[in-house]
DNA sequence: CGGGTTGTTGAGCAATATCAATCAGGGTGG
DNA sequence: CCACCCTGATTGATATTGCTCAACAACCCG
């Protein structure tokens, strides 16, 4: 279990943090500021206490209060279809954000679980929006969060609606891979967060499926897996999978 | 071929409108604002000729310069993946807006391509974002677009990730019909504005998938179909089908 | 060490894809 | 106006994929 840390050089959990030291800062929240802005942006944010696995961050329906910036763990989304069987829509790596969906009703309209031993910095909403109204560059970059949020989803569509299991499931690996890369995380080599069967659900898959294109990949040589440690061994191969057209 | 004319007042194409006199007024922008502000987003607001069909609005990679609201016909959105394979990520009926994607990055991040002879109202975004700093009502609405859009991919994600071409189906339509009738329009009887193959490419299915589900909702009194005429005969039975846990 | 949970594997079956033929409509050119 | 063609949709036969049910293995946690 190796923890990634986004915040080396803080203290005590809870304690009030600067983000100028945040690994994450260009990341999250991009924001083409100058260093005391930085400090003011400090302020708002609350860094509360790593949440065990499968906690919630929020539920459905609840007033929408903030937004939350993954720091470190993995946490996914889900809704609840009208008959409650639960769909996951996403899932969301260190460096990502939940809670956007939040600002149109004033409540959230899904869930948020951990799949792991996760923590968050909390935005509190109200703040963002007092401090955007002094700051235009702030106002700008919330939107492009939002836009950028779509522009992901539109991503996930055309995941999760490709045609074949294997298809899919190279998909989901390449789709971790790149976001890890970008993260300047090892991008060929990493821990899968989730539980096969929270694979299946996300991609409208069984879990039978999910376990058997794995172990399909890997006898290929295309990936090596030792229960959730992955090694891409063939990335080309897998984006090839992946993509093949129709 | 009914034309929805949501301008019931206006004179000739391309002349200038009143947003005041659009029945979209109260959805595709919800803005709690005075009249004398609605003249001036009217006056932001660009009317362009209708396109027809399989004509694109954009394409992926273009300068982003506005949003666009869907006044009659419906689009589709589209993305290209790396093998050149095009991927339909949505479709938006009158009322709905696209573009939203473009604000992240300043180019836009999918393609539209309308489905059938169709208008847009266009809305510059340096326009909205002047208009906005002057009216925070109308940054806070711009900001629920946003996010309305995100829960909307959500749904969209759990619609094409079922594990069945028969619920995935049904929640489209389902869907469809939910937006006709928050749309003010024919819930219940409507035309699929999309072709069988689009249905298919969008759900992650084959064409002859689509039509074999399509039959077979009919031969049980489900729906019933005449070329893309669509008549629901029982939404309760379509829901289930849709929503059937697992 | 035991029991529960999660993941893997197998066999048979159901759903979907593939390939191919046909049909219906719409548009075009004669 | 009709004959033709082209596209999109339907239907059928067969192959393939993925699901179901079941057994079992591996790990986790007490």
């Amino acid at each position: 279990m190796t923890q990634i840390n986004f915040r080396p050089a803080d203290g005590v959990k809870g304690a009030p943090t600067s983000c100028a030291n945040c690994r994450l800062i260009d990341i999250c929240l991009p924001l083409s500021m100058q260093l005391d802005d930085i400090d003011r942006l400090s302020r708002i944010i609350q860094h509360r206490r790593p949440l065990q696995k499968n906690q919630y961050l929020y539920r459905v329906n609840e007033p929408f209060r903030s937004i939350y910036a993954v720091r470190s763990g993995t946490v996914k989304t889900t809704i609840l279809s009208e008959s409650g069987h639960e769909k996951i829509t996403g899932f969301y790596l260190p460096g990502e954000l939940v809670g956007l969906d939040g600002i149109a009703e004033n409540r959230y309209t899904c869930s948020v679980v951990t799949l792991e031993t996760t923590s968050v910095c909390e935005i509190p909403f109200v703040q963002i929006e007092a401090l955007s109204a002094q700051m235009p560059s702030l106002q700008r970059n919330v939107l492009q969060m939002l836009s950028r949020e779509i522009s992901h989803d539109q991503q996930r569509i055309s995941l999760v609606s490709k045609s074949s299991a294997e298809q899919r499931i190279a998909a989901l690996l390449v789709s971790l891979s790149r976001r890890y890369e970008a993260r300047k995380l090892a991008a060929h080599e990493f821990s899968l967060p989730m539980s096969r069967t929270d694979m299946g659900n996300f991609l409208g898959l069984t879990v039978e499926t999910v376990s058997r294109v794995l172990s399909r990949l890997q006898s290929q040589n295309t990936i090596h897996l030792n229960r959730k440690e992955l090694r891409i061994l063939d990335f080309a191969l897998l984006l090839e999978i992946a993509e093949d057209s129709r």
